[in-house]
DNA sequence: CACTTTGGTATATTCATTATACCAGATGAC
DNA sequence: GTCATCTGGTATAATGAATATACCAAAGTG
């Protein structure tokens, strides 16, 4: 039985804000003593995750400044670091495997979707909207969009799935593929995808939402 | 951040030894000592591990004899023994959800299964056969099965959204809906989608195995 | 009856984590 | 410029989960 140790957790939610766009390559990170308050944990242990990711090249950690997201960071992050689980993947594997779950999930949303996943895909639309010149705050927001409407679906196996899912998304930094003017496109694919729940336009939202995705994986090839 | 203590792991671990059927209802437990080794830890950690399951129900523990499983142990586990991102679900959540999965999984695997493949799907068909008589047997095999179909699919995004929901299985027991006589028209099926992956007859196989997910879906409302 | 195995219990040790405190260099306000 | 405040770097004592070990008494086995 494997006892896990907080440092790691440290290192994976790390990694994880930095891969979702919070933190981009060459910012500061928050100071330890800030850190140690958001994340819950001793500044002893916080460390020892920040020294992990030091060496694993993913921060670059300077003395008396502070810790800052390394541009290149594209070394393999090493298999005790992942989540439990975690195996190297192709991104074409990642986005069939979402066209399998979120494409039914859709269809499933469109029948069981209430009034307030209405409202939140509504409100997720309209801050991707606002965010159209803040990449890492667009990008959030369309991961929760795709959550949310999987969420809708009110099957909370299938959630579980896609969640899991999610992680890999965080941890290839897929969306970084995603640049200046692909946002407004990107935006469109989703506001589409909105009203077709909204109008239970099944057939509709599983054709945009296929294509969304599709366009993704022609994205990374470039 | 929080801190997950291995005791909580050593019942998640005896949790599911017993949901998938290795333990049965009414058996012994294997010696606290043994147990240990099995399982890697120290034997206060074990023990702590078997009061928490006492308490719960799911095992009794009679002084100097050993703990045995309980037979009926409906009861609701509490969230915090649940591995995390667990939440409690329907049958009919989990059986759709496979559905989703799994049927592209197997159309994939038509298309993708090495010849190592086929022979490990063949030999989890004979192990079924020879395990008609014996339960748990069986259905660890049924589930290796299944697992070992979406494994021949070669999409390991695809194959960890398969296992988390293997996880929901386990815990919910749905197998043990599975009685005498019921092996029989189980292990047809199995043999069916096995003949269809290695004929890479993709059509015939999504409907066999959508029907037989069905099945267990009618069973456990019996 | 003697020997082994069982769970029950106590204890000292190890080690991750926490909570503190202090240092020295960098930064910013006045 | 100077002083207060920030930063990361470091050391240390306390806490508590997990381990390793030993011994007990009851039950089972030959």
């Amino acid at each position: 039985m494997d006892k896990e140790f907080l440092g790691i957790k440290v290192v994976r939610a790390i990694i994880s804000l930095i891969a979702t766009g919070v933190y981009v390559p060459g910012q500061r990170l928050p100071a330890e003593r800030k850190l140690c308050e958001t994340l819950g944990v001793s500044r002893g242990t916080l460390r020892q995750g920040l020294a992990d990711l030091g060496s694993l090249g993913v921060i670059k950690i300077m003395p008396r400044s502070g810790a800052y997201v390394r541009k290149y960071s594209d070394k393999k992050i090493p298999g005790k670091v992942l989540p439990p689980n975690f195996k190297e993947v192709d991104l074409a594997d990642i986005i069939n495997a979402r066209k399998i779950i979120e494409i039914p999930a859709l269809g499933l949303a469109c029948k069981n979707a209430t009034k307030n996943d209405i409202n939140l895909l509504k409100n997720l639309v309209v801050k991707m909207e606002k965010a159209v010149a803040n990449l890492p705050e667009f990008l959030q927001n369309d991961m929760n969009f795709h959550q949310a409407v999987v969420a809708a679906s009110k099957n909370l196996v299938l959630v579980t799935a896609f969640e899991s899912i999610s992680e890999y998304l965080k941890y290839s930094q897929v969306y970084s593929s995603i640049h200046e003017g692909e946002e407004e496109v990107s935006l469109d694919f989703h506001k589409n995808i909105f009203e077709s729940i909204k109008n239970n336009d099944i057939k509709r939202g599983q054709k945009v939402l296929g294509r969304h995705l599709d366009e993704i994986l022609v994205a990374s090839k470039l």
